[in-house]
RNA sequence: GGUGCGGUGGCCAAGUGGCCUAAGGCGAUGGAUUGCAAAUCCAUUAUUCGCGGGUUCGAAUCCCGCUCGCACCUCCA
């Protein structure tokens, strides 16, 4: 069955094939490094993270690259393309203010008022985060995740390439701006003509700021601005690049084509963001296209709401690993499992309730593992993507990536119970290499790499002979008293002929 | 106003013309088990697919209208 993915270009199910057979090449929009990632970004980056270990294991060799925007830009950039505050001047603030209530750990960064330093400390942040939650890519920083600062150089000189051949122009502001008008096809993934998007402007941008570009639809490509904190010189004066053009640069230098296979990123990027790269690439490559794919990933809604500041509803990753969603811990295979179980092209609403129901499904998944690589010495049989339960999950996954009909086929499989454990595991590890969450692939190092105190100094196994002794002499409200101990801890406790046990919640 | 996506059980969600009196997960209920729980196992849990028309021998699945939700059109994953 061929690949079919969703093409937000053509606003149709189309089959999958890569330019180059057996490689993809894809391109995924990163985080910007002025505060810490949440959930609601990190969805979009699982999003890639899937297609890419789908891929992967049909046997194509992925190329990704995700970018980590750190420029600092403008909070308004309708103002003229490059108004308001400095992102990074705001997040020095909320640094300072941070590192004065302890939030910050000492020696975490030496100076905010150093707007590398704040994107640095902002990138390990995502990095971490991202590493705990399997996405593959975060193992490959510094190679495949490019800071936009260090192409600079690269941006200019496809801002003189688009100046050379009459796709750009300087304003009378001497910005350089992309002309819109001068590359008939934009408006096209987006669905927009440059007259609706005239119209549609209409009354929201003031036309002061407008007077200094072609058309309204015109955008920033290089800003002279001295007062910017990072800032560049060029040939168009000192200043910094427009945000659009990093990912134009960056696609083409790392992943060294044209035209790349797929290009991600969540839906709020397709208008402006990603017709504005088209705009950009093709008019200096005269390609046909930029990504042959366009996938984006729907916004996530916390329980049933835009998630936003102000109500209180706006997790970041490290938020919710340490249970300000369910009152305890959550391990990160929970999270991934729950930010990557419902379709990409839906809304998904982020509920405590849902994140529960993750944990159950996780538990069930790591058990069914446990259980296999007991019986079977880890001893995994040969199979390949034919046998049955693989294939059908990943058939499912090939139709657009419907992660429920494949989480369907997994969950009718096992409760089937296996008839050969060693090719069992094996079906299960293939599926493992997709899902990462029974276990994580990267699950031992980082707990390696950190303080395992989660124990809050209980004495977990004494308190589980404690119980077995209990019980043993018809105590129970001893044992009772005991177990409750553990549980009030975040542990879930097991009675079995071999004792009892007691084992962390996943959330 | 323009553009695009979607509305299936208590919740999440698959199914895109007959195998659907609708997969799977979670939950709930009953039973086995337990000192009691938990975990586990067994069973039950939508004659119905936003609403109204139409096409068809046959529709959750196709068409038309309506309605509701979401997103983008201004920085945002």
């Amino acid at each position: 069955m061929p690949i079919r993915f969703y093409n937000t270009l053509t606003n149709r199910l189309e089959d999958f094939n890569s330019v180059e057979p057996n490689v993809v090449r894809m391109y995924s929009c990163g985080p910007t490094v002025y505060d810490f990632a949440h959930i609601g970004n990190f969805r979009s980056f699982l999003f890639a993270d899937l297609i890419r270990r789908f891929l992967e294991v049909q046997g194509y060799d992925v190329d990704h690259v995700m970018n980590i925007t750190d420029v600092g830009h403008m909070t308004e950039d309708h103002l003229a393309d490059g108004g308001g505050e400095d992102k990074m001047e705001l997040a020095a603030q909320r640094l300072k203010e941070d590192k004065k209530s302890g939030k910050v750990p000492d020696g975490a960064i030496e100076n905010p008022d150093d707007p590398y330093q704040v994107a640095q400390y902002f990138t390990d942040a995502f990095l971490g985060d991202a590493r705990k939650l399997g996405l593959k890519i975060a193992f490959e920083y510094p190679e495949k995740i490019p800071h936009a600062t260090n192409h600079i150089e690269d941006m200019q000189l496809m801002i003189a390439e688009l100046l050379k051949n009459g796709h750009a122009y300087v304003g009378a502001d001497q910005a350089v701006y992309y002309s819109v008008e001068s590359f008939p096809n934009y408006g096209k993934l987006s669905g927009n003509s440059l007259d609706q998007l005239r119209e549609g402007s209409g009354g929201r941008v003031e036309q002061k700021d407008q007077s200094n570009k072609k058309h309204p639809g015109d955008f920033l490509l290089w800003k002279p601005d001295q007062s910017h904190i990072m800032k560049w010189d060029s040939p168009w004066g000192t200043g910094y690049p427009g945000w659009h053009i990093e990912c134009s640069v960056m696609a083409k230098k790392l992943l060294g084509r044209d035209v790349i296979d797929i290009h991600t990123g969540g839906e709020d990027l397709i208008f402006p963001h990603h017709e504005c790269e088209i705009a950009q690439s093709c008019g200096t490559s005269g390609e046909e296209s930029f990504a042959r794919f366009w996938m984006h990933a729907r916004f996530l809604l916390v329980e049933g709401e835009k998630m936003s500041k102000s109500k209180g509803n706006f997790f970041t990753v490290r938020d919710v690993l340490s249970g300000k969603v369910t009152g305890r811990d959550v391990h990160p295979a929970v999270l991934r499992y729950e930010l990557l179980r419902s379709h990409y092209r839906s809304n998904m609403n982020f509920t405590e309730k849902g994140l529960r129901d993750s944990a159950g499904a996780v538990r069930k998944l790591t058990e069914l593992n446990a259980r296999l690589e007991e019986q079977t010495g880890g001893e995994a049989a040969q199979i390949d993507n034919s046998y049955p339960v693989v294939a059908e999950f990943l058939q499912a996954l090939s139709d657009d990536l419907n992660i429920s009909g494949a989480l369907g086929c997994l969950f009718t499989w096992i409760s089937q119970k296996p008839d050969n454990p060693h090719e069992a595991l094996a079906a299960l590890r293939i599926i493992n290499k997709i899902l990462d969450v029974a276990p994580m692939e990267h699950a031992q190092e980082l707990a390696d790499s950190e303080e395992a105190s989660d124990a809050g100094g209980l004495d977990i196994k004494g308190l589980c002979q404690g119980i077995d002794a209990a019980r043993a002499n018809k105590d129970y409200a001893k044992a009772d008293e005991l177990r409750d101990q553990l549980q009030d801890a975040g542990y879930e406790v097991r009675n079995s002929p071999e004792g009892t046990v007691a084992t962390k919640q996943l959330a």
